[in-house]
RNA sequence: GCACCCGUAGCUCAGUGGAUAGAGCGUCUGCCUCCGGAGCAGAAGGUCGUGAGUUCGAAUCUCGCCGGGUGCGCCA
């Protein structure tokens, strides 16, 4: 099993393992010490919610070896088990060709509740499973000279989430952002600043001085086929070291970057290196020639060099017939960098899905070169792209494009706008003062989970009402339930936490607690689940489905209220589990978990 | 034309070999003298695009077909 605790975690923390995992060894244990089926041959499903049982070994392919009825061997499994004294299960019975183990609800609450508050913060990691391991993620990744636009939300807020999850999981991860710092489009605003004679640095939004433009020149050459030869030129200029062109070049990063740099502040956003493709260009020529040398890429004869892969995918270019370079020369590079410098386990890139061509053209020409086990541990996390209402994607040139600051401005605005509503219904103990800092957690946190609660496969057509919903399956429901549970803690007492401390936790078993138990056990295994997939909709999931069921939990059993002081102890227990579970999956998405709101 | 992705409730999506396919939104009906109603309970709503196949067992795996999207050499 690959969960199997290492020395290296044992030693690190003494801590017990997730219940979880000691509820499949329980089970495996007993099935295996029946004689009767091999340690190898134990699978075990989760039963659907309708079954009265919280594992189950479903007997078919054993009984089908064995040429025995399943039934029957079902029945026989279930007859020659005796749950351990004080141990988590404590039924254990056969049904239709399954065996099920049923927990025993008051073992079974102590050991969730005391898991999660002997781990904190640190409930749901699993450092065991990376080892320290080197993993690239590159994420966001926008334009320089452009604003960031909803497009760019996906591949940041996605990445962000990995990179989270696999930090959680005890990877060593390289967060990158593989800024566009480079290619012809830098060319073109060289040119309309040099024959415009245009200075935007000073203007009051620069950046945008520098995406009119970079649209003024690109409009006027299409009346003018000469300007689009210059920008080329200047293109090439750039790569030559022109002097003027690398001196403006590095202003206009300068001048992005620090619009960029506020955005991934406000953002929570961070990345260990910002390599942009610039950055892999002294690289470019040696990397070209290696592919010619080994006969993957050939020169044609007006000059440009192609790497054909006959019948298994679509040829490319890595130069140009005027030598210049392009997107695919610079993404060869940066994978073969990547290799010598960090042989990394893994190297992803979150980008968009209209890339997987491209991305399959790179890992099979850095596989061909002689590197196949860069190419192997390459991954390409691709998801679909945003659309407006009709359907059609978002263009900068039309001006279509909805810009990062317009969609998280509106999104605060909202949160806000309700928050005001309900504290005038005094249904809220938000003071003035915290609005603020609040209403940007709880915008932030709608635009997050827009982009995280569903698989990145799908497109997404943008919708503001829909994105900055605020009921169901969305991250202010989950923050709305965090706040409550805070506000019951609140409540308690300046005691809470000794309460809490001496709570006699065998007292949870009405079935809406052992509910939200189940799920809260069940963290760990997302989190895993999530980091093999590099899916983030995985935590989300988990998440979204603890609040739903504390919801209920706190709709039928009072907590303060609760009809002894060993339950209201109990119940303000769990309310802090949850509160945890909450705040830890949330944080794993990059979102925050207010105190109240 | 070829390749890849998607097709599950009116809408948006979970569910990749196990038991009676689940949520949210929307619609309809209930629940505030009681811990925060941004909430809870209930109802209606499904030939899992379609046709074969594999399997004890298929929404899930294989093949064909239909529909939608994306990509396929000098942009990134």
């Amino acid at each position: 099993m690959s969960s199997e605790p290492t020395a290296l975690t044992a030693a690190a923390d003494d801590l017990p393992p997730y219940v979880h995992d000691a509820l499949r060894r329980e089970a495996t244990d007993l099935l295996v010490a029946t004689g009767l089926v091999a340690a190898g041959n134990v699978t075990l499903v989760t039963p659907k919610p309708n079954i009265p049982a919280d594992l189950a070994f479903p007997v078919f392919p054993a009984a089908k070896a064995a040429g025995v009825n399943p039934n029957e061997f079902a029945q026989k499994l279930a007859g020659a088990i005796t749950p351990r004294e004080g141990g988590l299960f404590d039924t254990v019975s056969a049904m239709g060709g399954f065996v099920n183990f049923a927990v025993a609800p008051d073992r079974f609450a102590r050991a969730v509740v005391e898991g999660i508050f002997a781990r904190g913060d640190a409930y749901g990691e699993d450092k065991s499973v990376g080892r320290g391991e080197k993993t690239v993620v590159e994420y966001s990744s926008p334009n320089i000279a452009r604003k960031m636009h909803v497009g760019h939300l996906r591949s940041t807020v996605i990445g962000n989430s990995i990179r989270r999850i696999l930090l959680a999981l005890g990877y060593d991860v390289i967060a990158d952002n593989h800024l566009g710092d480079w290619g012809t489009q830098f060319g073109t605003l060289l040119a309309a600043l040099d024959q415009w004679k245009l200075s935007p640095w000073d203007d009051p939004d620069p950046v945008q001085s520098l995406v009119e433009i970079y649209a003024r020149y690109n409009n006027a050459a299409k009346e003018d086929p000469a300007l689009m030869d210059a920008a080329r030129q200047w293109f090439k200029k750039l790569e030559d070291g022109d002097a003027w062109a690398r001196e403006t070049w590095q202003k206009l990063i300068d001048i992005t970057m620090a619009e960029f740099d506020r955005t991934y502040q406000r953002l929570g956003v961070a990345f260990d290196t910002t390599h942009g493709e610039s950055y892999y260009e002294p690289m470019l020529d040696e990397v070209v020639q290696e592919a010619v040398d080994k006969g993957v890429a050939k020169v044609e004869p007006d000059g440009a060099v192609a790497v054909d892969f006959g019948e298994a995918l679509p040829s490319y270019l890595l130069r140009k017939t005027d030598g210049a370079t392009l997107y695919q020369t610079r993404d060869v590079a940066t994978c073969l960098w990547r290799w010598r410098e960090y042989a990394p386990a893994r190297n992803i890139y979150v980008v968009g899905a209209e890339q997987k061509l491209h991305f399959a053209q790179v890992f099979e020409t850095v596989r061909r070169m002689g590197y196949p086990e860069i190419a192997d541990r390459s991954v390409h996390i691709s998801f679909g792209a945003v659309t407006d209402a009709s359907g059609a994607r978002f263009s900068m040139r039309k001006g279509t494009a909805i810009f990062l600051d317009e969609v998280l401005d509106e999104a605060v605005e909202r949160a806000e706008a309700t928050m005001r509503e309900q504290i005038a219904a005094g249904r809220s103990e938000v003071t003035e003062a915290e609005i603020g800092p609040i209403s940007e957690m709880l915008g932030l946190g709608s635009v997050f989970y827009a982009d995280l609660y569903q698989g990145p496969e799908r497109g997404i057509r943008f919708d503001w009402d829909k994105m900055l919903a605020f009921d169901g399956n969305t991250a202010t429901y989950i923050q709305y339930t965090h706040a409550r549970c805070r506000s019951i803690l609140r409540k308690a007492g300046e005691d809470a936490a000794a309460q809490v401390a001496g709570a006699d936790l065998s007292l949870l078993t009405e079935p809406e607690a052992q509910v939200v138990l189940k799920h809260l056990a069940r963290m760990p295994q997302a989190v895993r689940e999530a980091g093999e997939k590099f899916a983030p909709a995985t935590v989300a999931d988990w998440t979204y489905n603890v609040a739903r069921e504390y919801a209920r939990f706190y709709d039928k059993c009072p907590v303060l209220r609760a009809e002894t002081a060993e339950l209201r102890a109990a119940r303000l227990a769990l309310t802090a589990a949850v509160a945890q579970g909450l705040k830890n999956g949330l944080a794993l998405l990059g979102i925050g978990a207010p105190e109240k709101m």
